[in-house]
DNA sequence: ACCTATTGATAAAG
DNA sequence: TCTTTATCAATAGGT
């Protein structure tokens, strides 16, 4: 489309590079955001430049999100066990829950109206949940890419002996 | 475009609604591929359909290499959150490697002596250090596992054409 | 950034 | 899913 067709090769001209890529680039935005509303889908773009600029959109849910999908997904096409990885740490900031917490450990809504005292005693309880998060999820990582090792060796052997069998 | 111009809300008719998808879905990866050739840039898509199907492409490079571009950036861009940091100096205060650290960079050899503002410096270099070595080990992870999946297909696909032979 | 001629994408139907 | 066809959207080139 456009005043002539276009070959599909790189274009080596600069500035008419520079402006195709803004162009296609929002109209593959607007795409993406179509398909995910009229089809109920999520769909994850991440585009870099050559400069290497990163444009990013996601419609459906946030990229983190889908990302992390993604790799459950891959964990999940074999046959058996349960994608059980988590690769991001739950957002706390903007949460209710964490809210909760602060309430109920310090009977009071703002972080305003703290002591110095009581917020490094909440600085040390978020540390120590981040750090058990971190390595909880670690731990999950470990057992996932073990559950892969022990996969790939069974798979391993099976294939040895059916090209036994396939000899004789 | 179409015979009729459509509304750009869910398609609650599921029959439409797949035959939408299918076509977008195509369109969408024809552009991205288009937009990566001739403006040389990287395009990872990675789109979910509701009841969860996994459709994915990538063009420019491999979408693991892609993936792990986009956390580089992430990484370098610095996003974690300072209330850790504390706790992470007083873990760190002991190491003989650090200490060199210190010295090198302000000429002390004891904490003690370093003044509040060399102290908040020195925050913000260990953070930014910290959220650097945090995303490097995500994205060898990432790769790793990514590497595992896919040696598992290899091997599974092998197995299969082997017990064919087999059943010959 | 805006304009407009032209091509390309796609909705509906078969 | 493939094809056809009627419409309209995206966009190449120019200002």
């Amino acid at each position: 489309m456009g005043k002539k067709k276009v070959e599909m090769k790189r274009i080596e001209d600069k500035s008419r590079r520079l402006v195709t890529f803004s162009k296609r680039r929002k109209g593959l935005m607007k795409k993406a955001r179509e398909l995910s509303v009229l089809c109920d889908a999520k769909v994850a773009l991440v585009i870099f430049s050559r400069p290497g600029k990163l444009y990013e959109c996601c419609n459906g849910d946030s990229l983190a999100k889908v990302l992390r999908q993604y790799l459950d997904h891959l964990g999940a096409s074999g046959t058996d066990s349960k994608p059980e990885l988590r690769f991001e740490i739950a957002d706390i900031r903007s949460d209710a829950a964490f809210s909760k917490l602060v309430k109920r450990r310090f009977g009071v809504c703002e972080l305003e109206h703290l002591s110095v005292t009581d917020l490094t005693e909440l600085e040390k309880l978020i540390h120590t949940a981040l750090s058990q998060i971190r390595s909880a999820k670690m731990r999950m990582m470990m057992e996932y890419v073990m559950n892969l090792k022990k996969k790939e060796l069974i798979l391993r052997k099976e294939n040895e002996l059916l090209e036994k069998q396939v000899k004789l």
